[in-house]
DNA sequence: GTCAAATAGTTTGATAGTCAAACAAAAAAG
DNA sequence: CTTTTTTGTTTGACTATCAAACTATTTGAC
């Protein structure tokens, strides 16, 4: 049993380390050179469709508003994304990525998309579907332990 | 198809979103607010038991060596991290965990055990296979596209 | 044996990412 | 109308990072 613990933990570290990696690399060697890897993931909270404000990318990212503020300031440089200031509550800004930046999201969301079907490219539907239950129990135990944890 | 690979690929960034805060939290919180997480996976990569040059924990964080020289300059300074200076060749520097260092090792290393055992704890061991094929194929996967890509 | 080349690690300058705290502008509450 | 709350920005301090210049030591060539 903790042989098999210590297994699954070890791939587990293994690819999330791979993932950053290649995610970093493949920026690097494509059009879009001068996004970081936390970049990239700004771009992928603020989405394709709907419309987020600072408040809600910063929350789903995990980062202080002061944080996004910044890293805004820059992706707005480079022609990634586009601020708009609400009209309803003049407070508020909503975060768009530009067509740039639709073409960056899509390139990162086809890598992910890819490592996935690929993973279970050879796998019967009922494998395929035992996988997902590991996954879900995984987040499950997550989400529970981060309740427990203040903010 | 395509519904599940988003499903599957939803869940992955989670996990890998959630590990990360709940690390970060759970250090701030413990007698350890002093360690931040990537200092916690370097004292994690310097290890328990072996002695391990500054090249090579470099490499295993695939970080230059000039920057594990100044985390370590940190580790050392908060009493987690020591440098002994080898004797069979004087320009080697083996780390070593210190006492404390030892100790904020086990507790991380408990929370990455707890976090699978609760993972696979309702598996039978047929499912907890399946799970660890499923991690296998999305690891020989990444290191199949890891070699794709230049350094 | 000496000197050049290679190796291991450190330091430094530049830049990104991060938070907390101070701040400004607008909206909501009283 | 003020006061309080909310939303976002700016700033100061610190960590993380790389590349390049540097130091100390060992290895190799002669």
């Amino acid at each position: 049993m903790d042989h098999k613990i210590n297994e699954i933990n070890g791939y587990l570290v293994s690819i999330f380390n791979d993932v950053l990696m290649i995610e970093e690399r493949t920026l690097r060697l494509s059009q879009f050179k001068d996004v970081s890897i936390k970049e990239m993931h700004t771009i992928d909270a603020i989405g394709m469709y709907q419309e987020h404000t600072t408040s809600e990318v910063a929350k789903k990212l995990g980062i202080t508003v002061g944080t996004l503020t910044v890293s805004v300031n820059n992706l707005v440089r480079k022609g990634y994304v586009n601020r708009l200031r609400s009209e309803v509550d003049r407070r508020v800004i909503t975060l768009a990525l530009t067509k740039q930046g639709r073409l960056l999201y899509r390139l990162h969301d086809k890598f992910h998309r890819d490592m996935v079907r690929e993973t279970i490219q050879e796998m019967s539907e009922e494998e395929a579907e035992v996988l997902m239950k590991g996954l879900v129990n995984l987040h499950s135990f997550l989400e529970r332990t981060k309740e427990q944890i203040p903010e």
